[in-house]
DNA sequence: ACAGCCATGTAATCGGTTACATGATTGG
DNA sequence: CCAATCATGTAACCGATTACATGGCTGT
């Protein structure tokens, strides 16, 4: 597949048709809308072009399959397409992959002291049960599926996440509350 | 101050100029420039024309100081614009704030198997290797601060999210090299 | 038959970045 | 004095999203 390098978005479409395909745009908007993150939309704007785009560069086909009267194309990753995704994942990992990501929780800590003193413990309170509010619905999602396909590997990733979110927000709440 | 909502960008520029302030556009670009995340580009276009929106919303204001022959804003925060960082910082935590974030490397491990067999574990090798690398760079940048500002604090949490994203991986490397 | 949903697509917009342009300052 | 760097800005572009438009199918 000659041609740019894909984008994050673009590939992870071209990661769904591998790993569902042949399947219709329609399901791979189902994969995106329940995802655990909200990296992405799953809206129709966002998934239709993608798959137009994969198509123009051979790392999809696609074929007209009937459906009542209308038709709908089934997509499905080419040889080419499968090369793409391969590089794309790596090894080596991509410059940059392995950096810390944005956290909105974090972003906002650096300016916790821009609130009045009464309420920076309560901000952090409030971030530690929500945060844990997230990853109990995480884990009860994940308890109620094969625990160790790719899938359920992968999600658990987000789990981690959140752990490491919580035990550095207590952290926070111990040094903060010490201070004061 | 009225007007639309601030982007998660726009209400992070006020909390440098809060931080920072009275500053220089340049001074909130080096601040963006030394973060630990790539996630916002610090580089002039994205920088400027936020502190110009931000100014004409009211939140922040400048004045130009001399410098040279030539001129410099300096931007500081005005009431309005701390009310408004407030209530972006909250609580309540925002909507979504505490959903897990977007991965690259966790992105990527859900399509591990379109990699040939041979290849799987030594991604999930790398992807440890190269998290741990910048994990130790990130705690040699934290040592060389004073510990317990509420800048350290904050910079910890990528500390935290890395160490959760390694505990994450060794376990998929257990997973999968049982599996095979 | 009609309401509501499933499914596909498109156009306008938007937030942010890249690349470019400009001038002033500092160091050798 | 010249090169390198500091500093401020702008214009074109780009990826992605929102909002809209369309039509078929399904249940009552």
């Amino acid at each position: 597949m000659k041609g740019r390098t894909l984008t994050e978005l673009e590939n992870c479409v071209l990661g769904v048709v591998w790993l569902r395909g042949p399947c219709t745009a329609y399901v791979v908007r189902q994969e995106f809308a329940s995802s655990e993150t909200p990296h992405w939309s799953s809206s129709a704007g966002s998934i239709y072009p993608v798959l137009e785009r994969l198509q123009n560069l051979g790392a999809v086909r696609s074929q007209s399959g009937s459906w009542g009267q209308g038709s709908r194309k089934q997509y499905q990753i080419t040889p080419s397409g499968l090369e793409t995704l391969r590089l794309w994942i790596g090894p080596p990992i991509a410059e940059g992959a392995a950096a810390p990501t944005f956290d909105p929780i974090r972003t906002r800590m650096f300016f916790l002291e821009a609130l009045p003193p009464s309420k920076r413990i309560r901000y952090v309170d409030e971030a530690i049960k929500a945060t844990r509010a997230v990853l109990d619905e995480l884990r009860s999602n994940l308890s109620r599926r094969p625990a160790d396909d790719m899938d359920a590997l992968a999600s658990l990733g987000t789990v981690f996440q959140l752990e490491g979110r919580i035990a550095w927000l207590r952290r926070i709440r111990r040094a903060i509350s010490r201070r004061k």
